[in-house]
DNA sequence: GATCCTCGAGTTCT
DNA sequence: CTCGAGGATC
């Protein structure tokens, strides 16, 4: 034997070795051998590497960290696309999902695979020949960014499928996490070095991912979780989920060990319970656990809705929440005057964000939680979103906390305040005169479903106010480019920029005008119904309260509204003055809004909810319309159907409920198609 | 008069 | 997204 042949043979023990310790280490947590004796196998392996490089092969675990940093992503496909999961929220909604599975499967009992939701981020490892070839984000499901170099440094990651029976081609789906203990320690290591720490395991996990340079990667402490498949080839065929987990794991994939099989809605609940209670204890953070019907043929049979698999399932914990102290309570101006108590917080990280302020709505809000200055309170996120208070301690209450009361007189302006009877907010009757109303109008009026002023935003408008550049909406289009120079941040190119946003706006629809004046009362669908019924602004002018209510949908409320703000002398010289700085409209034809359009597929109802994959809401609602139908926000029996995007919410839930037919954006193009045909 | 369906308005943080 | 309330319907 030669000693090449030797050497040769060396390193790959040396590399198998070191492939199984890592496995487990990474992947069962057991290791075998200390960190010193793991590097002294490295050492040597490296050592025969430098010295006879044709040694190197592109899986050594030697190679993981590549050395040239890219100038961007490019995007990779899926050969499958990846899912996105419905999620639920409670017992109710789990007894829900079991029973549709049974019923479409018409079986008395299910099985179901039960296992954790990673907090992390999903990715799609793919392999060929048993060789990583490739790894992308998950991206918008079916095209993601290729993150190969980076996921490569993650030692949890083989990157080479262990033995001999390795399919040609198999799409691994996992979740790259980071441990909650090497989350600590990396932001320890940050704060020392002075360096910008980070929010949440999850945040510093992503930004490692989107490294541009993955030596910057490979010293971040990222792990891995394997927990499905998208295509393969020449794979034998597992039949259940279970089974296909056992077969990654022997190709030394990571899968985590809490998994396991659940007989019915009662079992699957008992893991969820258990998991909960788990859950501060494990070494990773985990948002919710995951139920798949274990037999894939069952899962074939099942299909899929919209992008969402109708054999699996997400369910996830109650938003979480944390305590903190009530700093003060202010009290915010909006556009109509109303009052809105709003509580400073000691800033709080709850959900994954810092918390500083969260609405108290009104004054009956505040009383009914008994929310005092001083006090303790726990805050959560609701809808994951917005920060809301959820209850005072009462036993943590300080002598010294002060009850809140709302002030009588306007806290900009100094009007008086008034609160109708029967009514929960309060308002301030400064009108136009208060300054926070007159920003908020301005705002209102700029606002992209308005007159879609681009750049004109709050902090310019705080300025443009305060400078008494603007006093009334008519203002807007007699600012000139000297007064907008004199104001902070204001270059010669910001101004161009703002003036032909201004100009570009004149451009107008009635019903955009009619909606961007700010009647009380008045919002986007009735300003178009105004605008339909009226087919100018001269006859809406014109119109008395019995006029007003021959509308659709305007009753005595909306219309003495309507009177109310023409009335007065003021709004009728802006609009006046609007007018003269050349803001038009196609003028359209008055048309009788009785007769409603008689079309097969116009006419229906919409709701949309959660992230369409290329449309915007905005695009999404703007074709609907154009095919006859009608987008409103809230499902209810008259909705017709259910557009579910990506991270749809409860709306999804409620259809479900329901039983309101869903598309997804294939679907709904598809039938805007289909109208379209139908309609020529 | 009760109930259901929509619309309007306000809100947080990155 | 959620609440409150206006308008329509039974």
């Amino acid at each position: 034997m030669s000693g090449a042949e030797g050497k040769a043979r060396r390193a790959a023990a040396l590399r198998d070795a070191l492939n199984q310790h890592n496995y487990r280490y990474y992947a069962l947590d057991q290791p075998t051998i200390s960190d010193a004796e793991y590097d002294t196998l490295f050492n040597e392996l490296q050592a025969l590497e430098t010295q006879f490089p044709e040694l190197v092969t592109s899986d050594s675990p030697t190679q993981r960290v590549g050395v040239a940093p890219v100038a961007g992503f490019v995007s990779a496909q899926h050969r499958v696309p990846m899912l996105s999961l419905n999620n639920a929220f409670s017992d109710a909604d789990i007894h829900a999902f079991d029973k549709r599975v049974r019923e479409a499967l018409d079986v008395a009992e299910v099985d179901y695979f039960c296992e954790l939701k990673f907090d992390g981020l999903a990715v799609n490892l793919t392999y060929e020949n048993g060789i990583l070839v490739r790894g992308a984000t998950r991206g918008d499901g079916s095209m993601g960014e290729d993150v190969t170099a980076n996921l490569r440094t993650i030692k949890a990651i083989p990157l080479r499928l262990s033995g001999t029976a390795t399919p040609d081609v198999l799409e691994v789906r996992g979740e790259v996490i980071m441990f909650k203990k090497d989350f600590l320690q990396m932001n320890h290591r940050q704060r020392e070095a002075g360096e910008k720490e980070f929010v949440n395991p999850r945040n510093a996990a992503a930004g490692a991912l989107r490294q541009l340079d993955p030596r910057t990667t490979a010293l971040r402490p990222l792990r891995f979780f394997a927990y499905g498949m998208g295509d393969s080839l020449g794979l034998e065929i597992a039949t259940t989920h279970a089974s296909l987990l056992q077969r990654l794991a022997v190709f030394t994939l990571p899968v985590n060990s809490r998994g396991r099989v659940c007989r019915g809605a009662e079992s699957v609940l008992n893991f969820y319970r258990e998991i909960g209670a788990m859950r501060p204890t494990l070494p990773y953070e985990i948002d919710g656990v995951v139920y798949k019907v274990n037999r894939f043929d069952f899962q074939a049979q099942l299909g899929f809705v919209s992008r969402a698999p109708r054999f699996a399932i997400a369910h996830k914990f109650p938003a979480e929440e944390a305590l903190t102290e009530v700093l003060g309570i202010d009290v915010q101006v909006g556009r109509t005057g109303a009052l809105t108590p709003v509580a400073r917080l000691k800033p709080v990280f709850v959900g994954g964000v810092t918390v500083t302020n969260a609405t108290l709505h009104n004054e009956g809000e505040v009383r009914r939680k008994d929310v005092r200055i001083g006090d303790t309170v726990t805050v959560r996120r609701a809808g994951d979103v917005i920060p809301e208070v959820v209850a005072v301690l009462l036993e943590r209450r300080p002598d010294t906390a002060t009850a809140f009361v709302m002030s009588a007189t306007c806290p900009i302006c100094g009007s008086h305040v008034v609160r109708g009877e029967d009514e929960v907010v309060s308002r301030c009757t400064g009108g136009l005169i208060c300054s926070a109303q007159r920003k908020q109008a301005i705002l209102h009026f700029a606002s992209r479903r308005a007159m879609d002023i681009e750049g004109l935003g709050d902090k310019l408008v705080d300025q443009l106010v305060d400078a008494g550049l603007i006093k009334s909406l008519a203002d807007i289009y007699t600012v000139s480019r000297d007064q907008l120079s004199d104001l902070e941040r204001m270059g010669d190119k910001s101004a161009a920029n703002l003036l032909e946003g201004i100009a570009k706006s004149k451009q107008t629809t009635l019903q955009r005008f009619i909606y961007a004046l700010g009647i009380r009362n008045v919002g986007e669908s009735t300003a178009r119904d105004l605008a339909r019924h009226f087919g100018s602004l001269e006859a809406l002018l014109d119109a008395d309260l019995e006029a007003l209510q021959r509308v659709p949908d305007v009753g005595p409320v909306v219309a003495q509204a309507v009177v109310d703000f023409l009335a007065e002398p003021h709004n009728r010289e802006v609009i006046d003055a609007l007018r003269r700085h050349g803001i038009v409209w196609q003028e359209a034809a008055r048309r009788s809004t009785t007769t409603t359009v008689p079309s097969k597929v116009g006419g229906k109802t919409f709701v949309l909810t959660g992230t369409l994959p290329t449309l915007t809401r905005d695009d999404a609602k703007a074709r609907i319309e154009a095919a006859g139908g009608k987008v409103v926000g809230t499902v209810s029996k008259k909705t017709n159907y259910v557009v579910v995007g990506d991270e749809a919410g409860s709306k999804l839930g409620k259809a479900n409920e329901l039983g309101i037919s869903l598309l997804d954006e294939g679907g709904l193009l598809a039938l805007l198609a289909e109208i379209e045909r139908t309609n020529t």
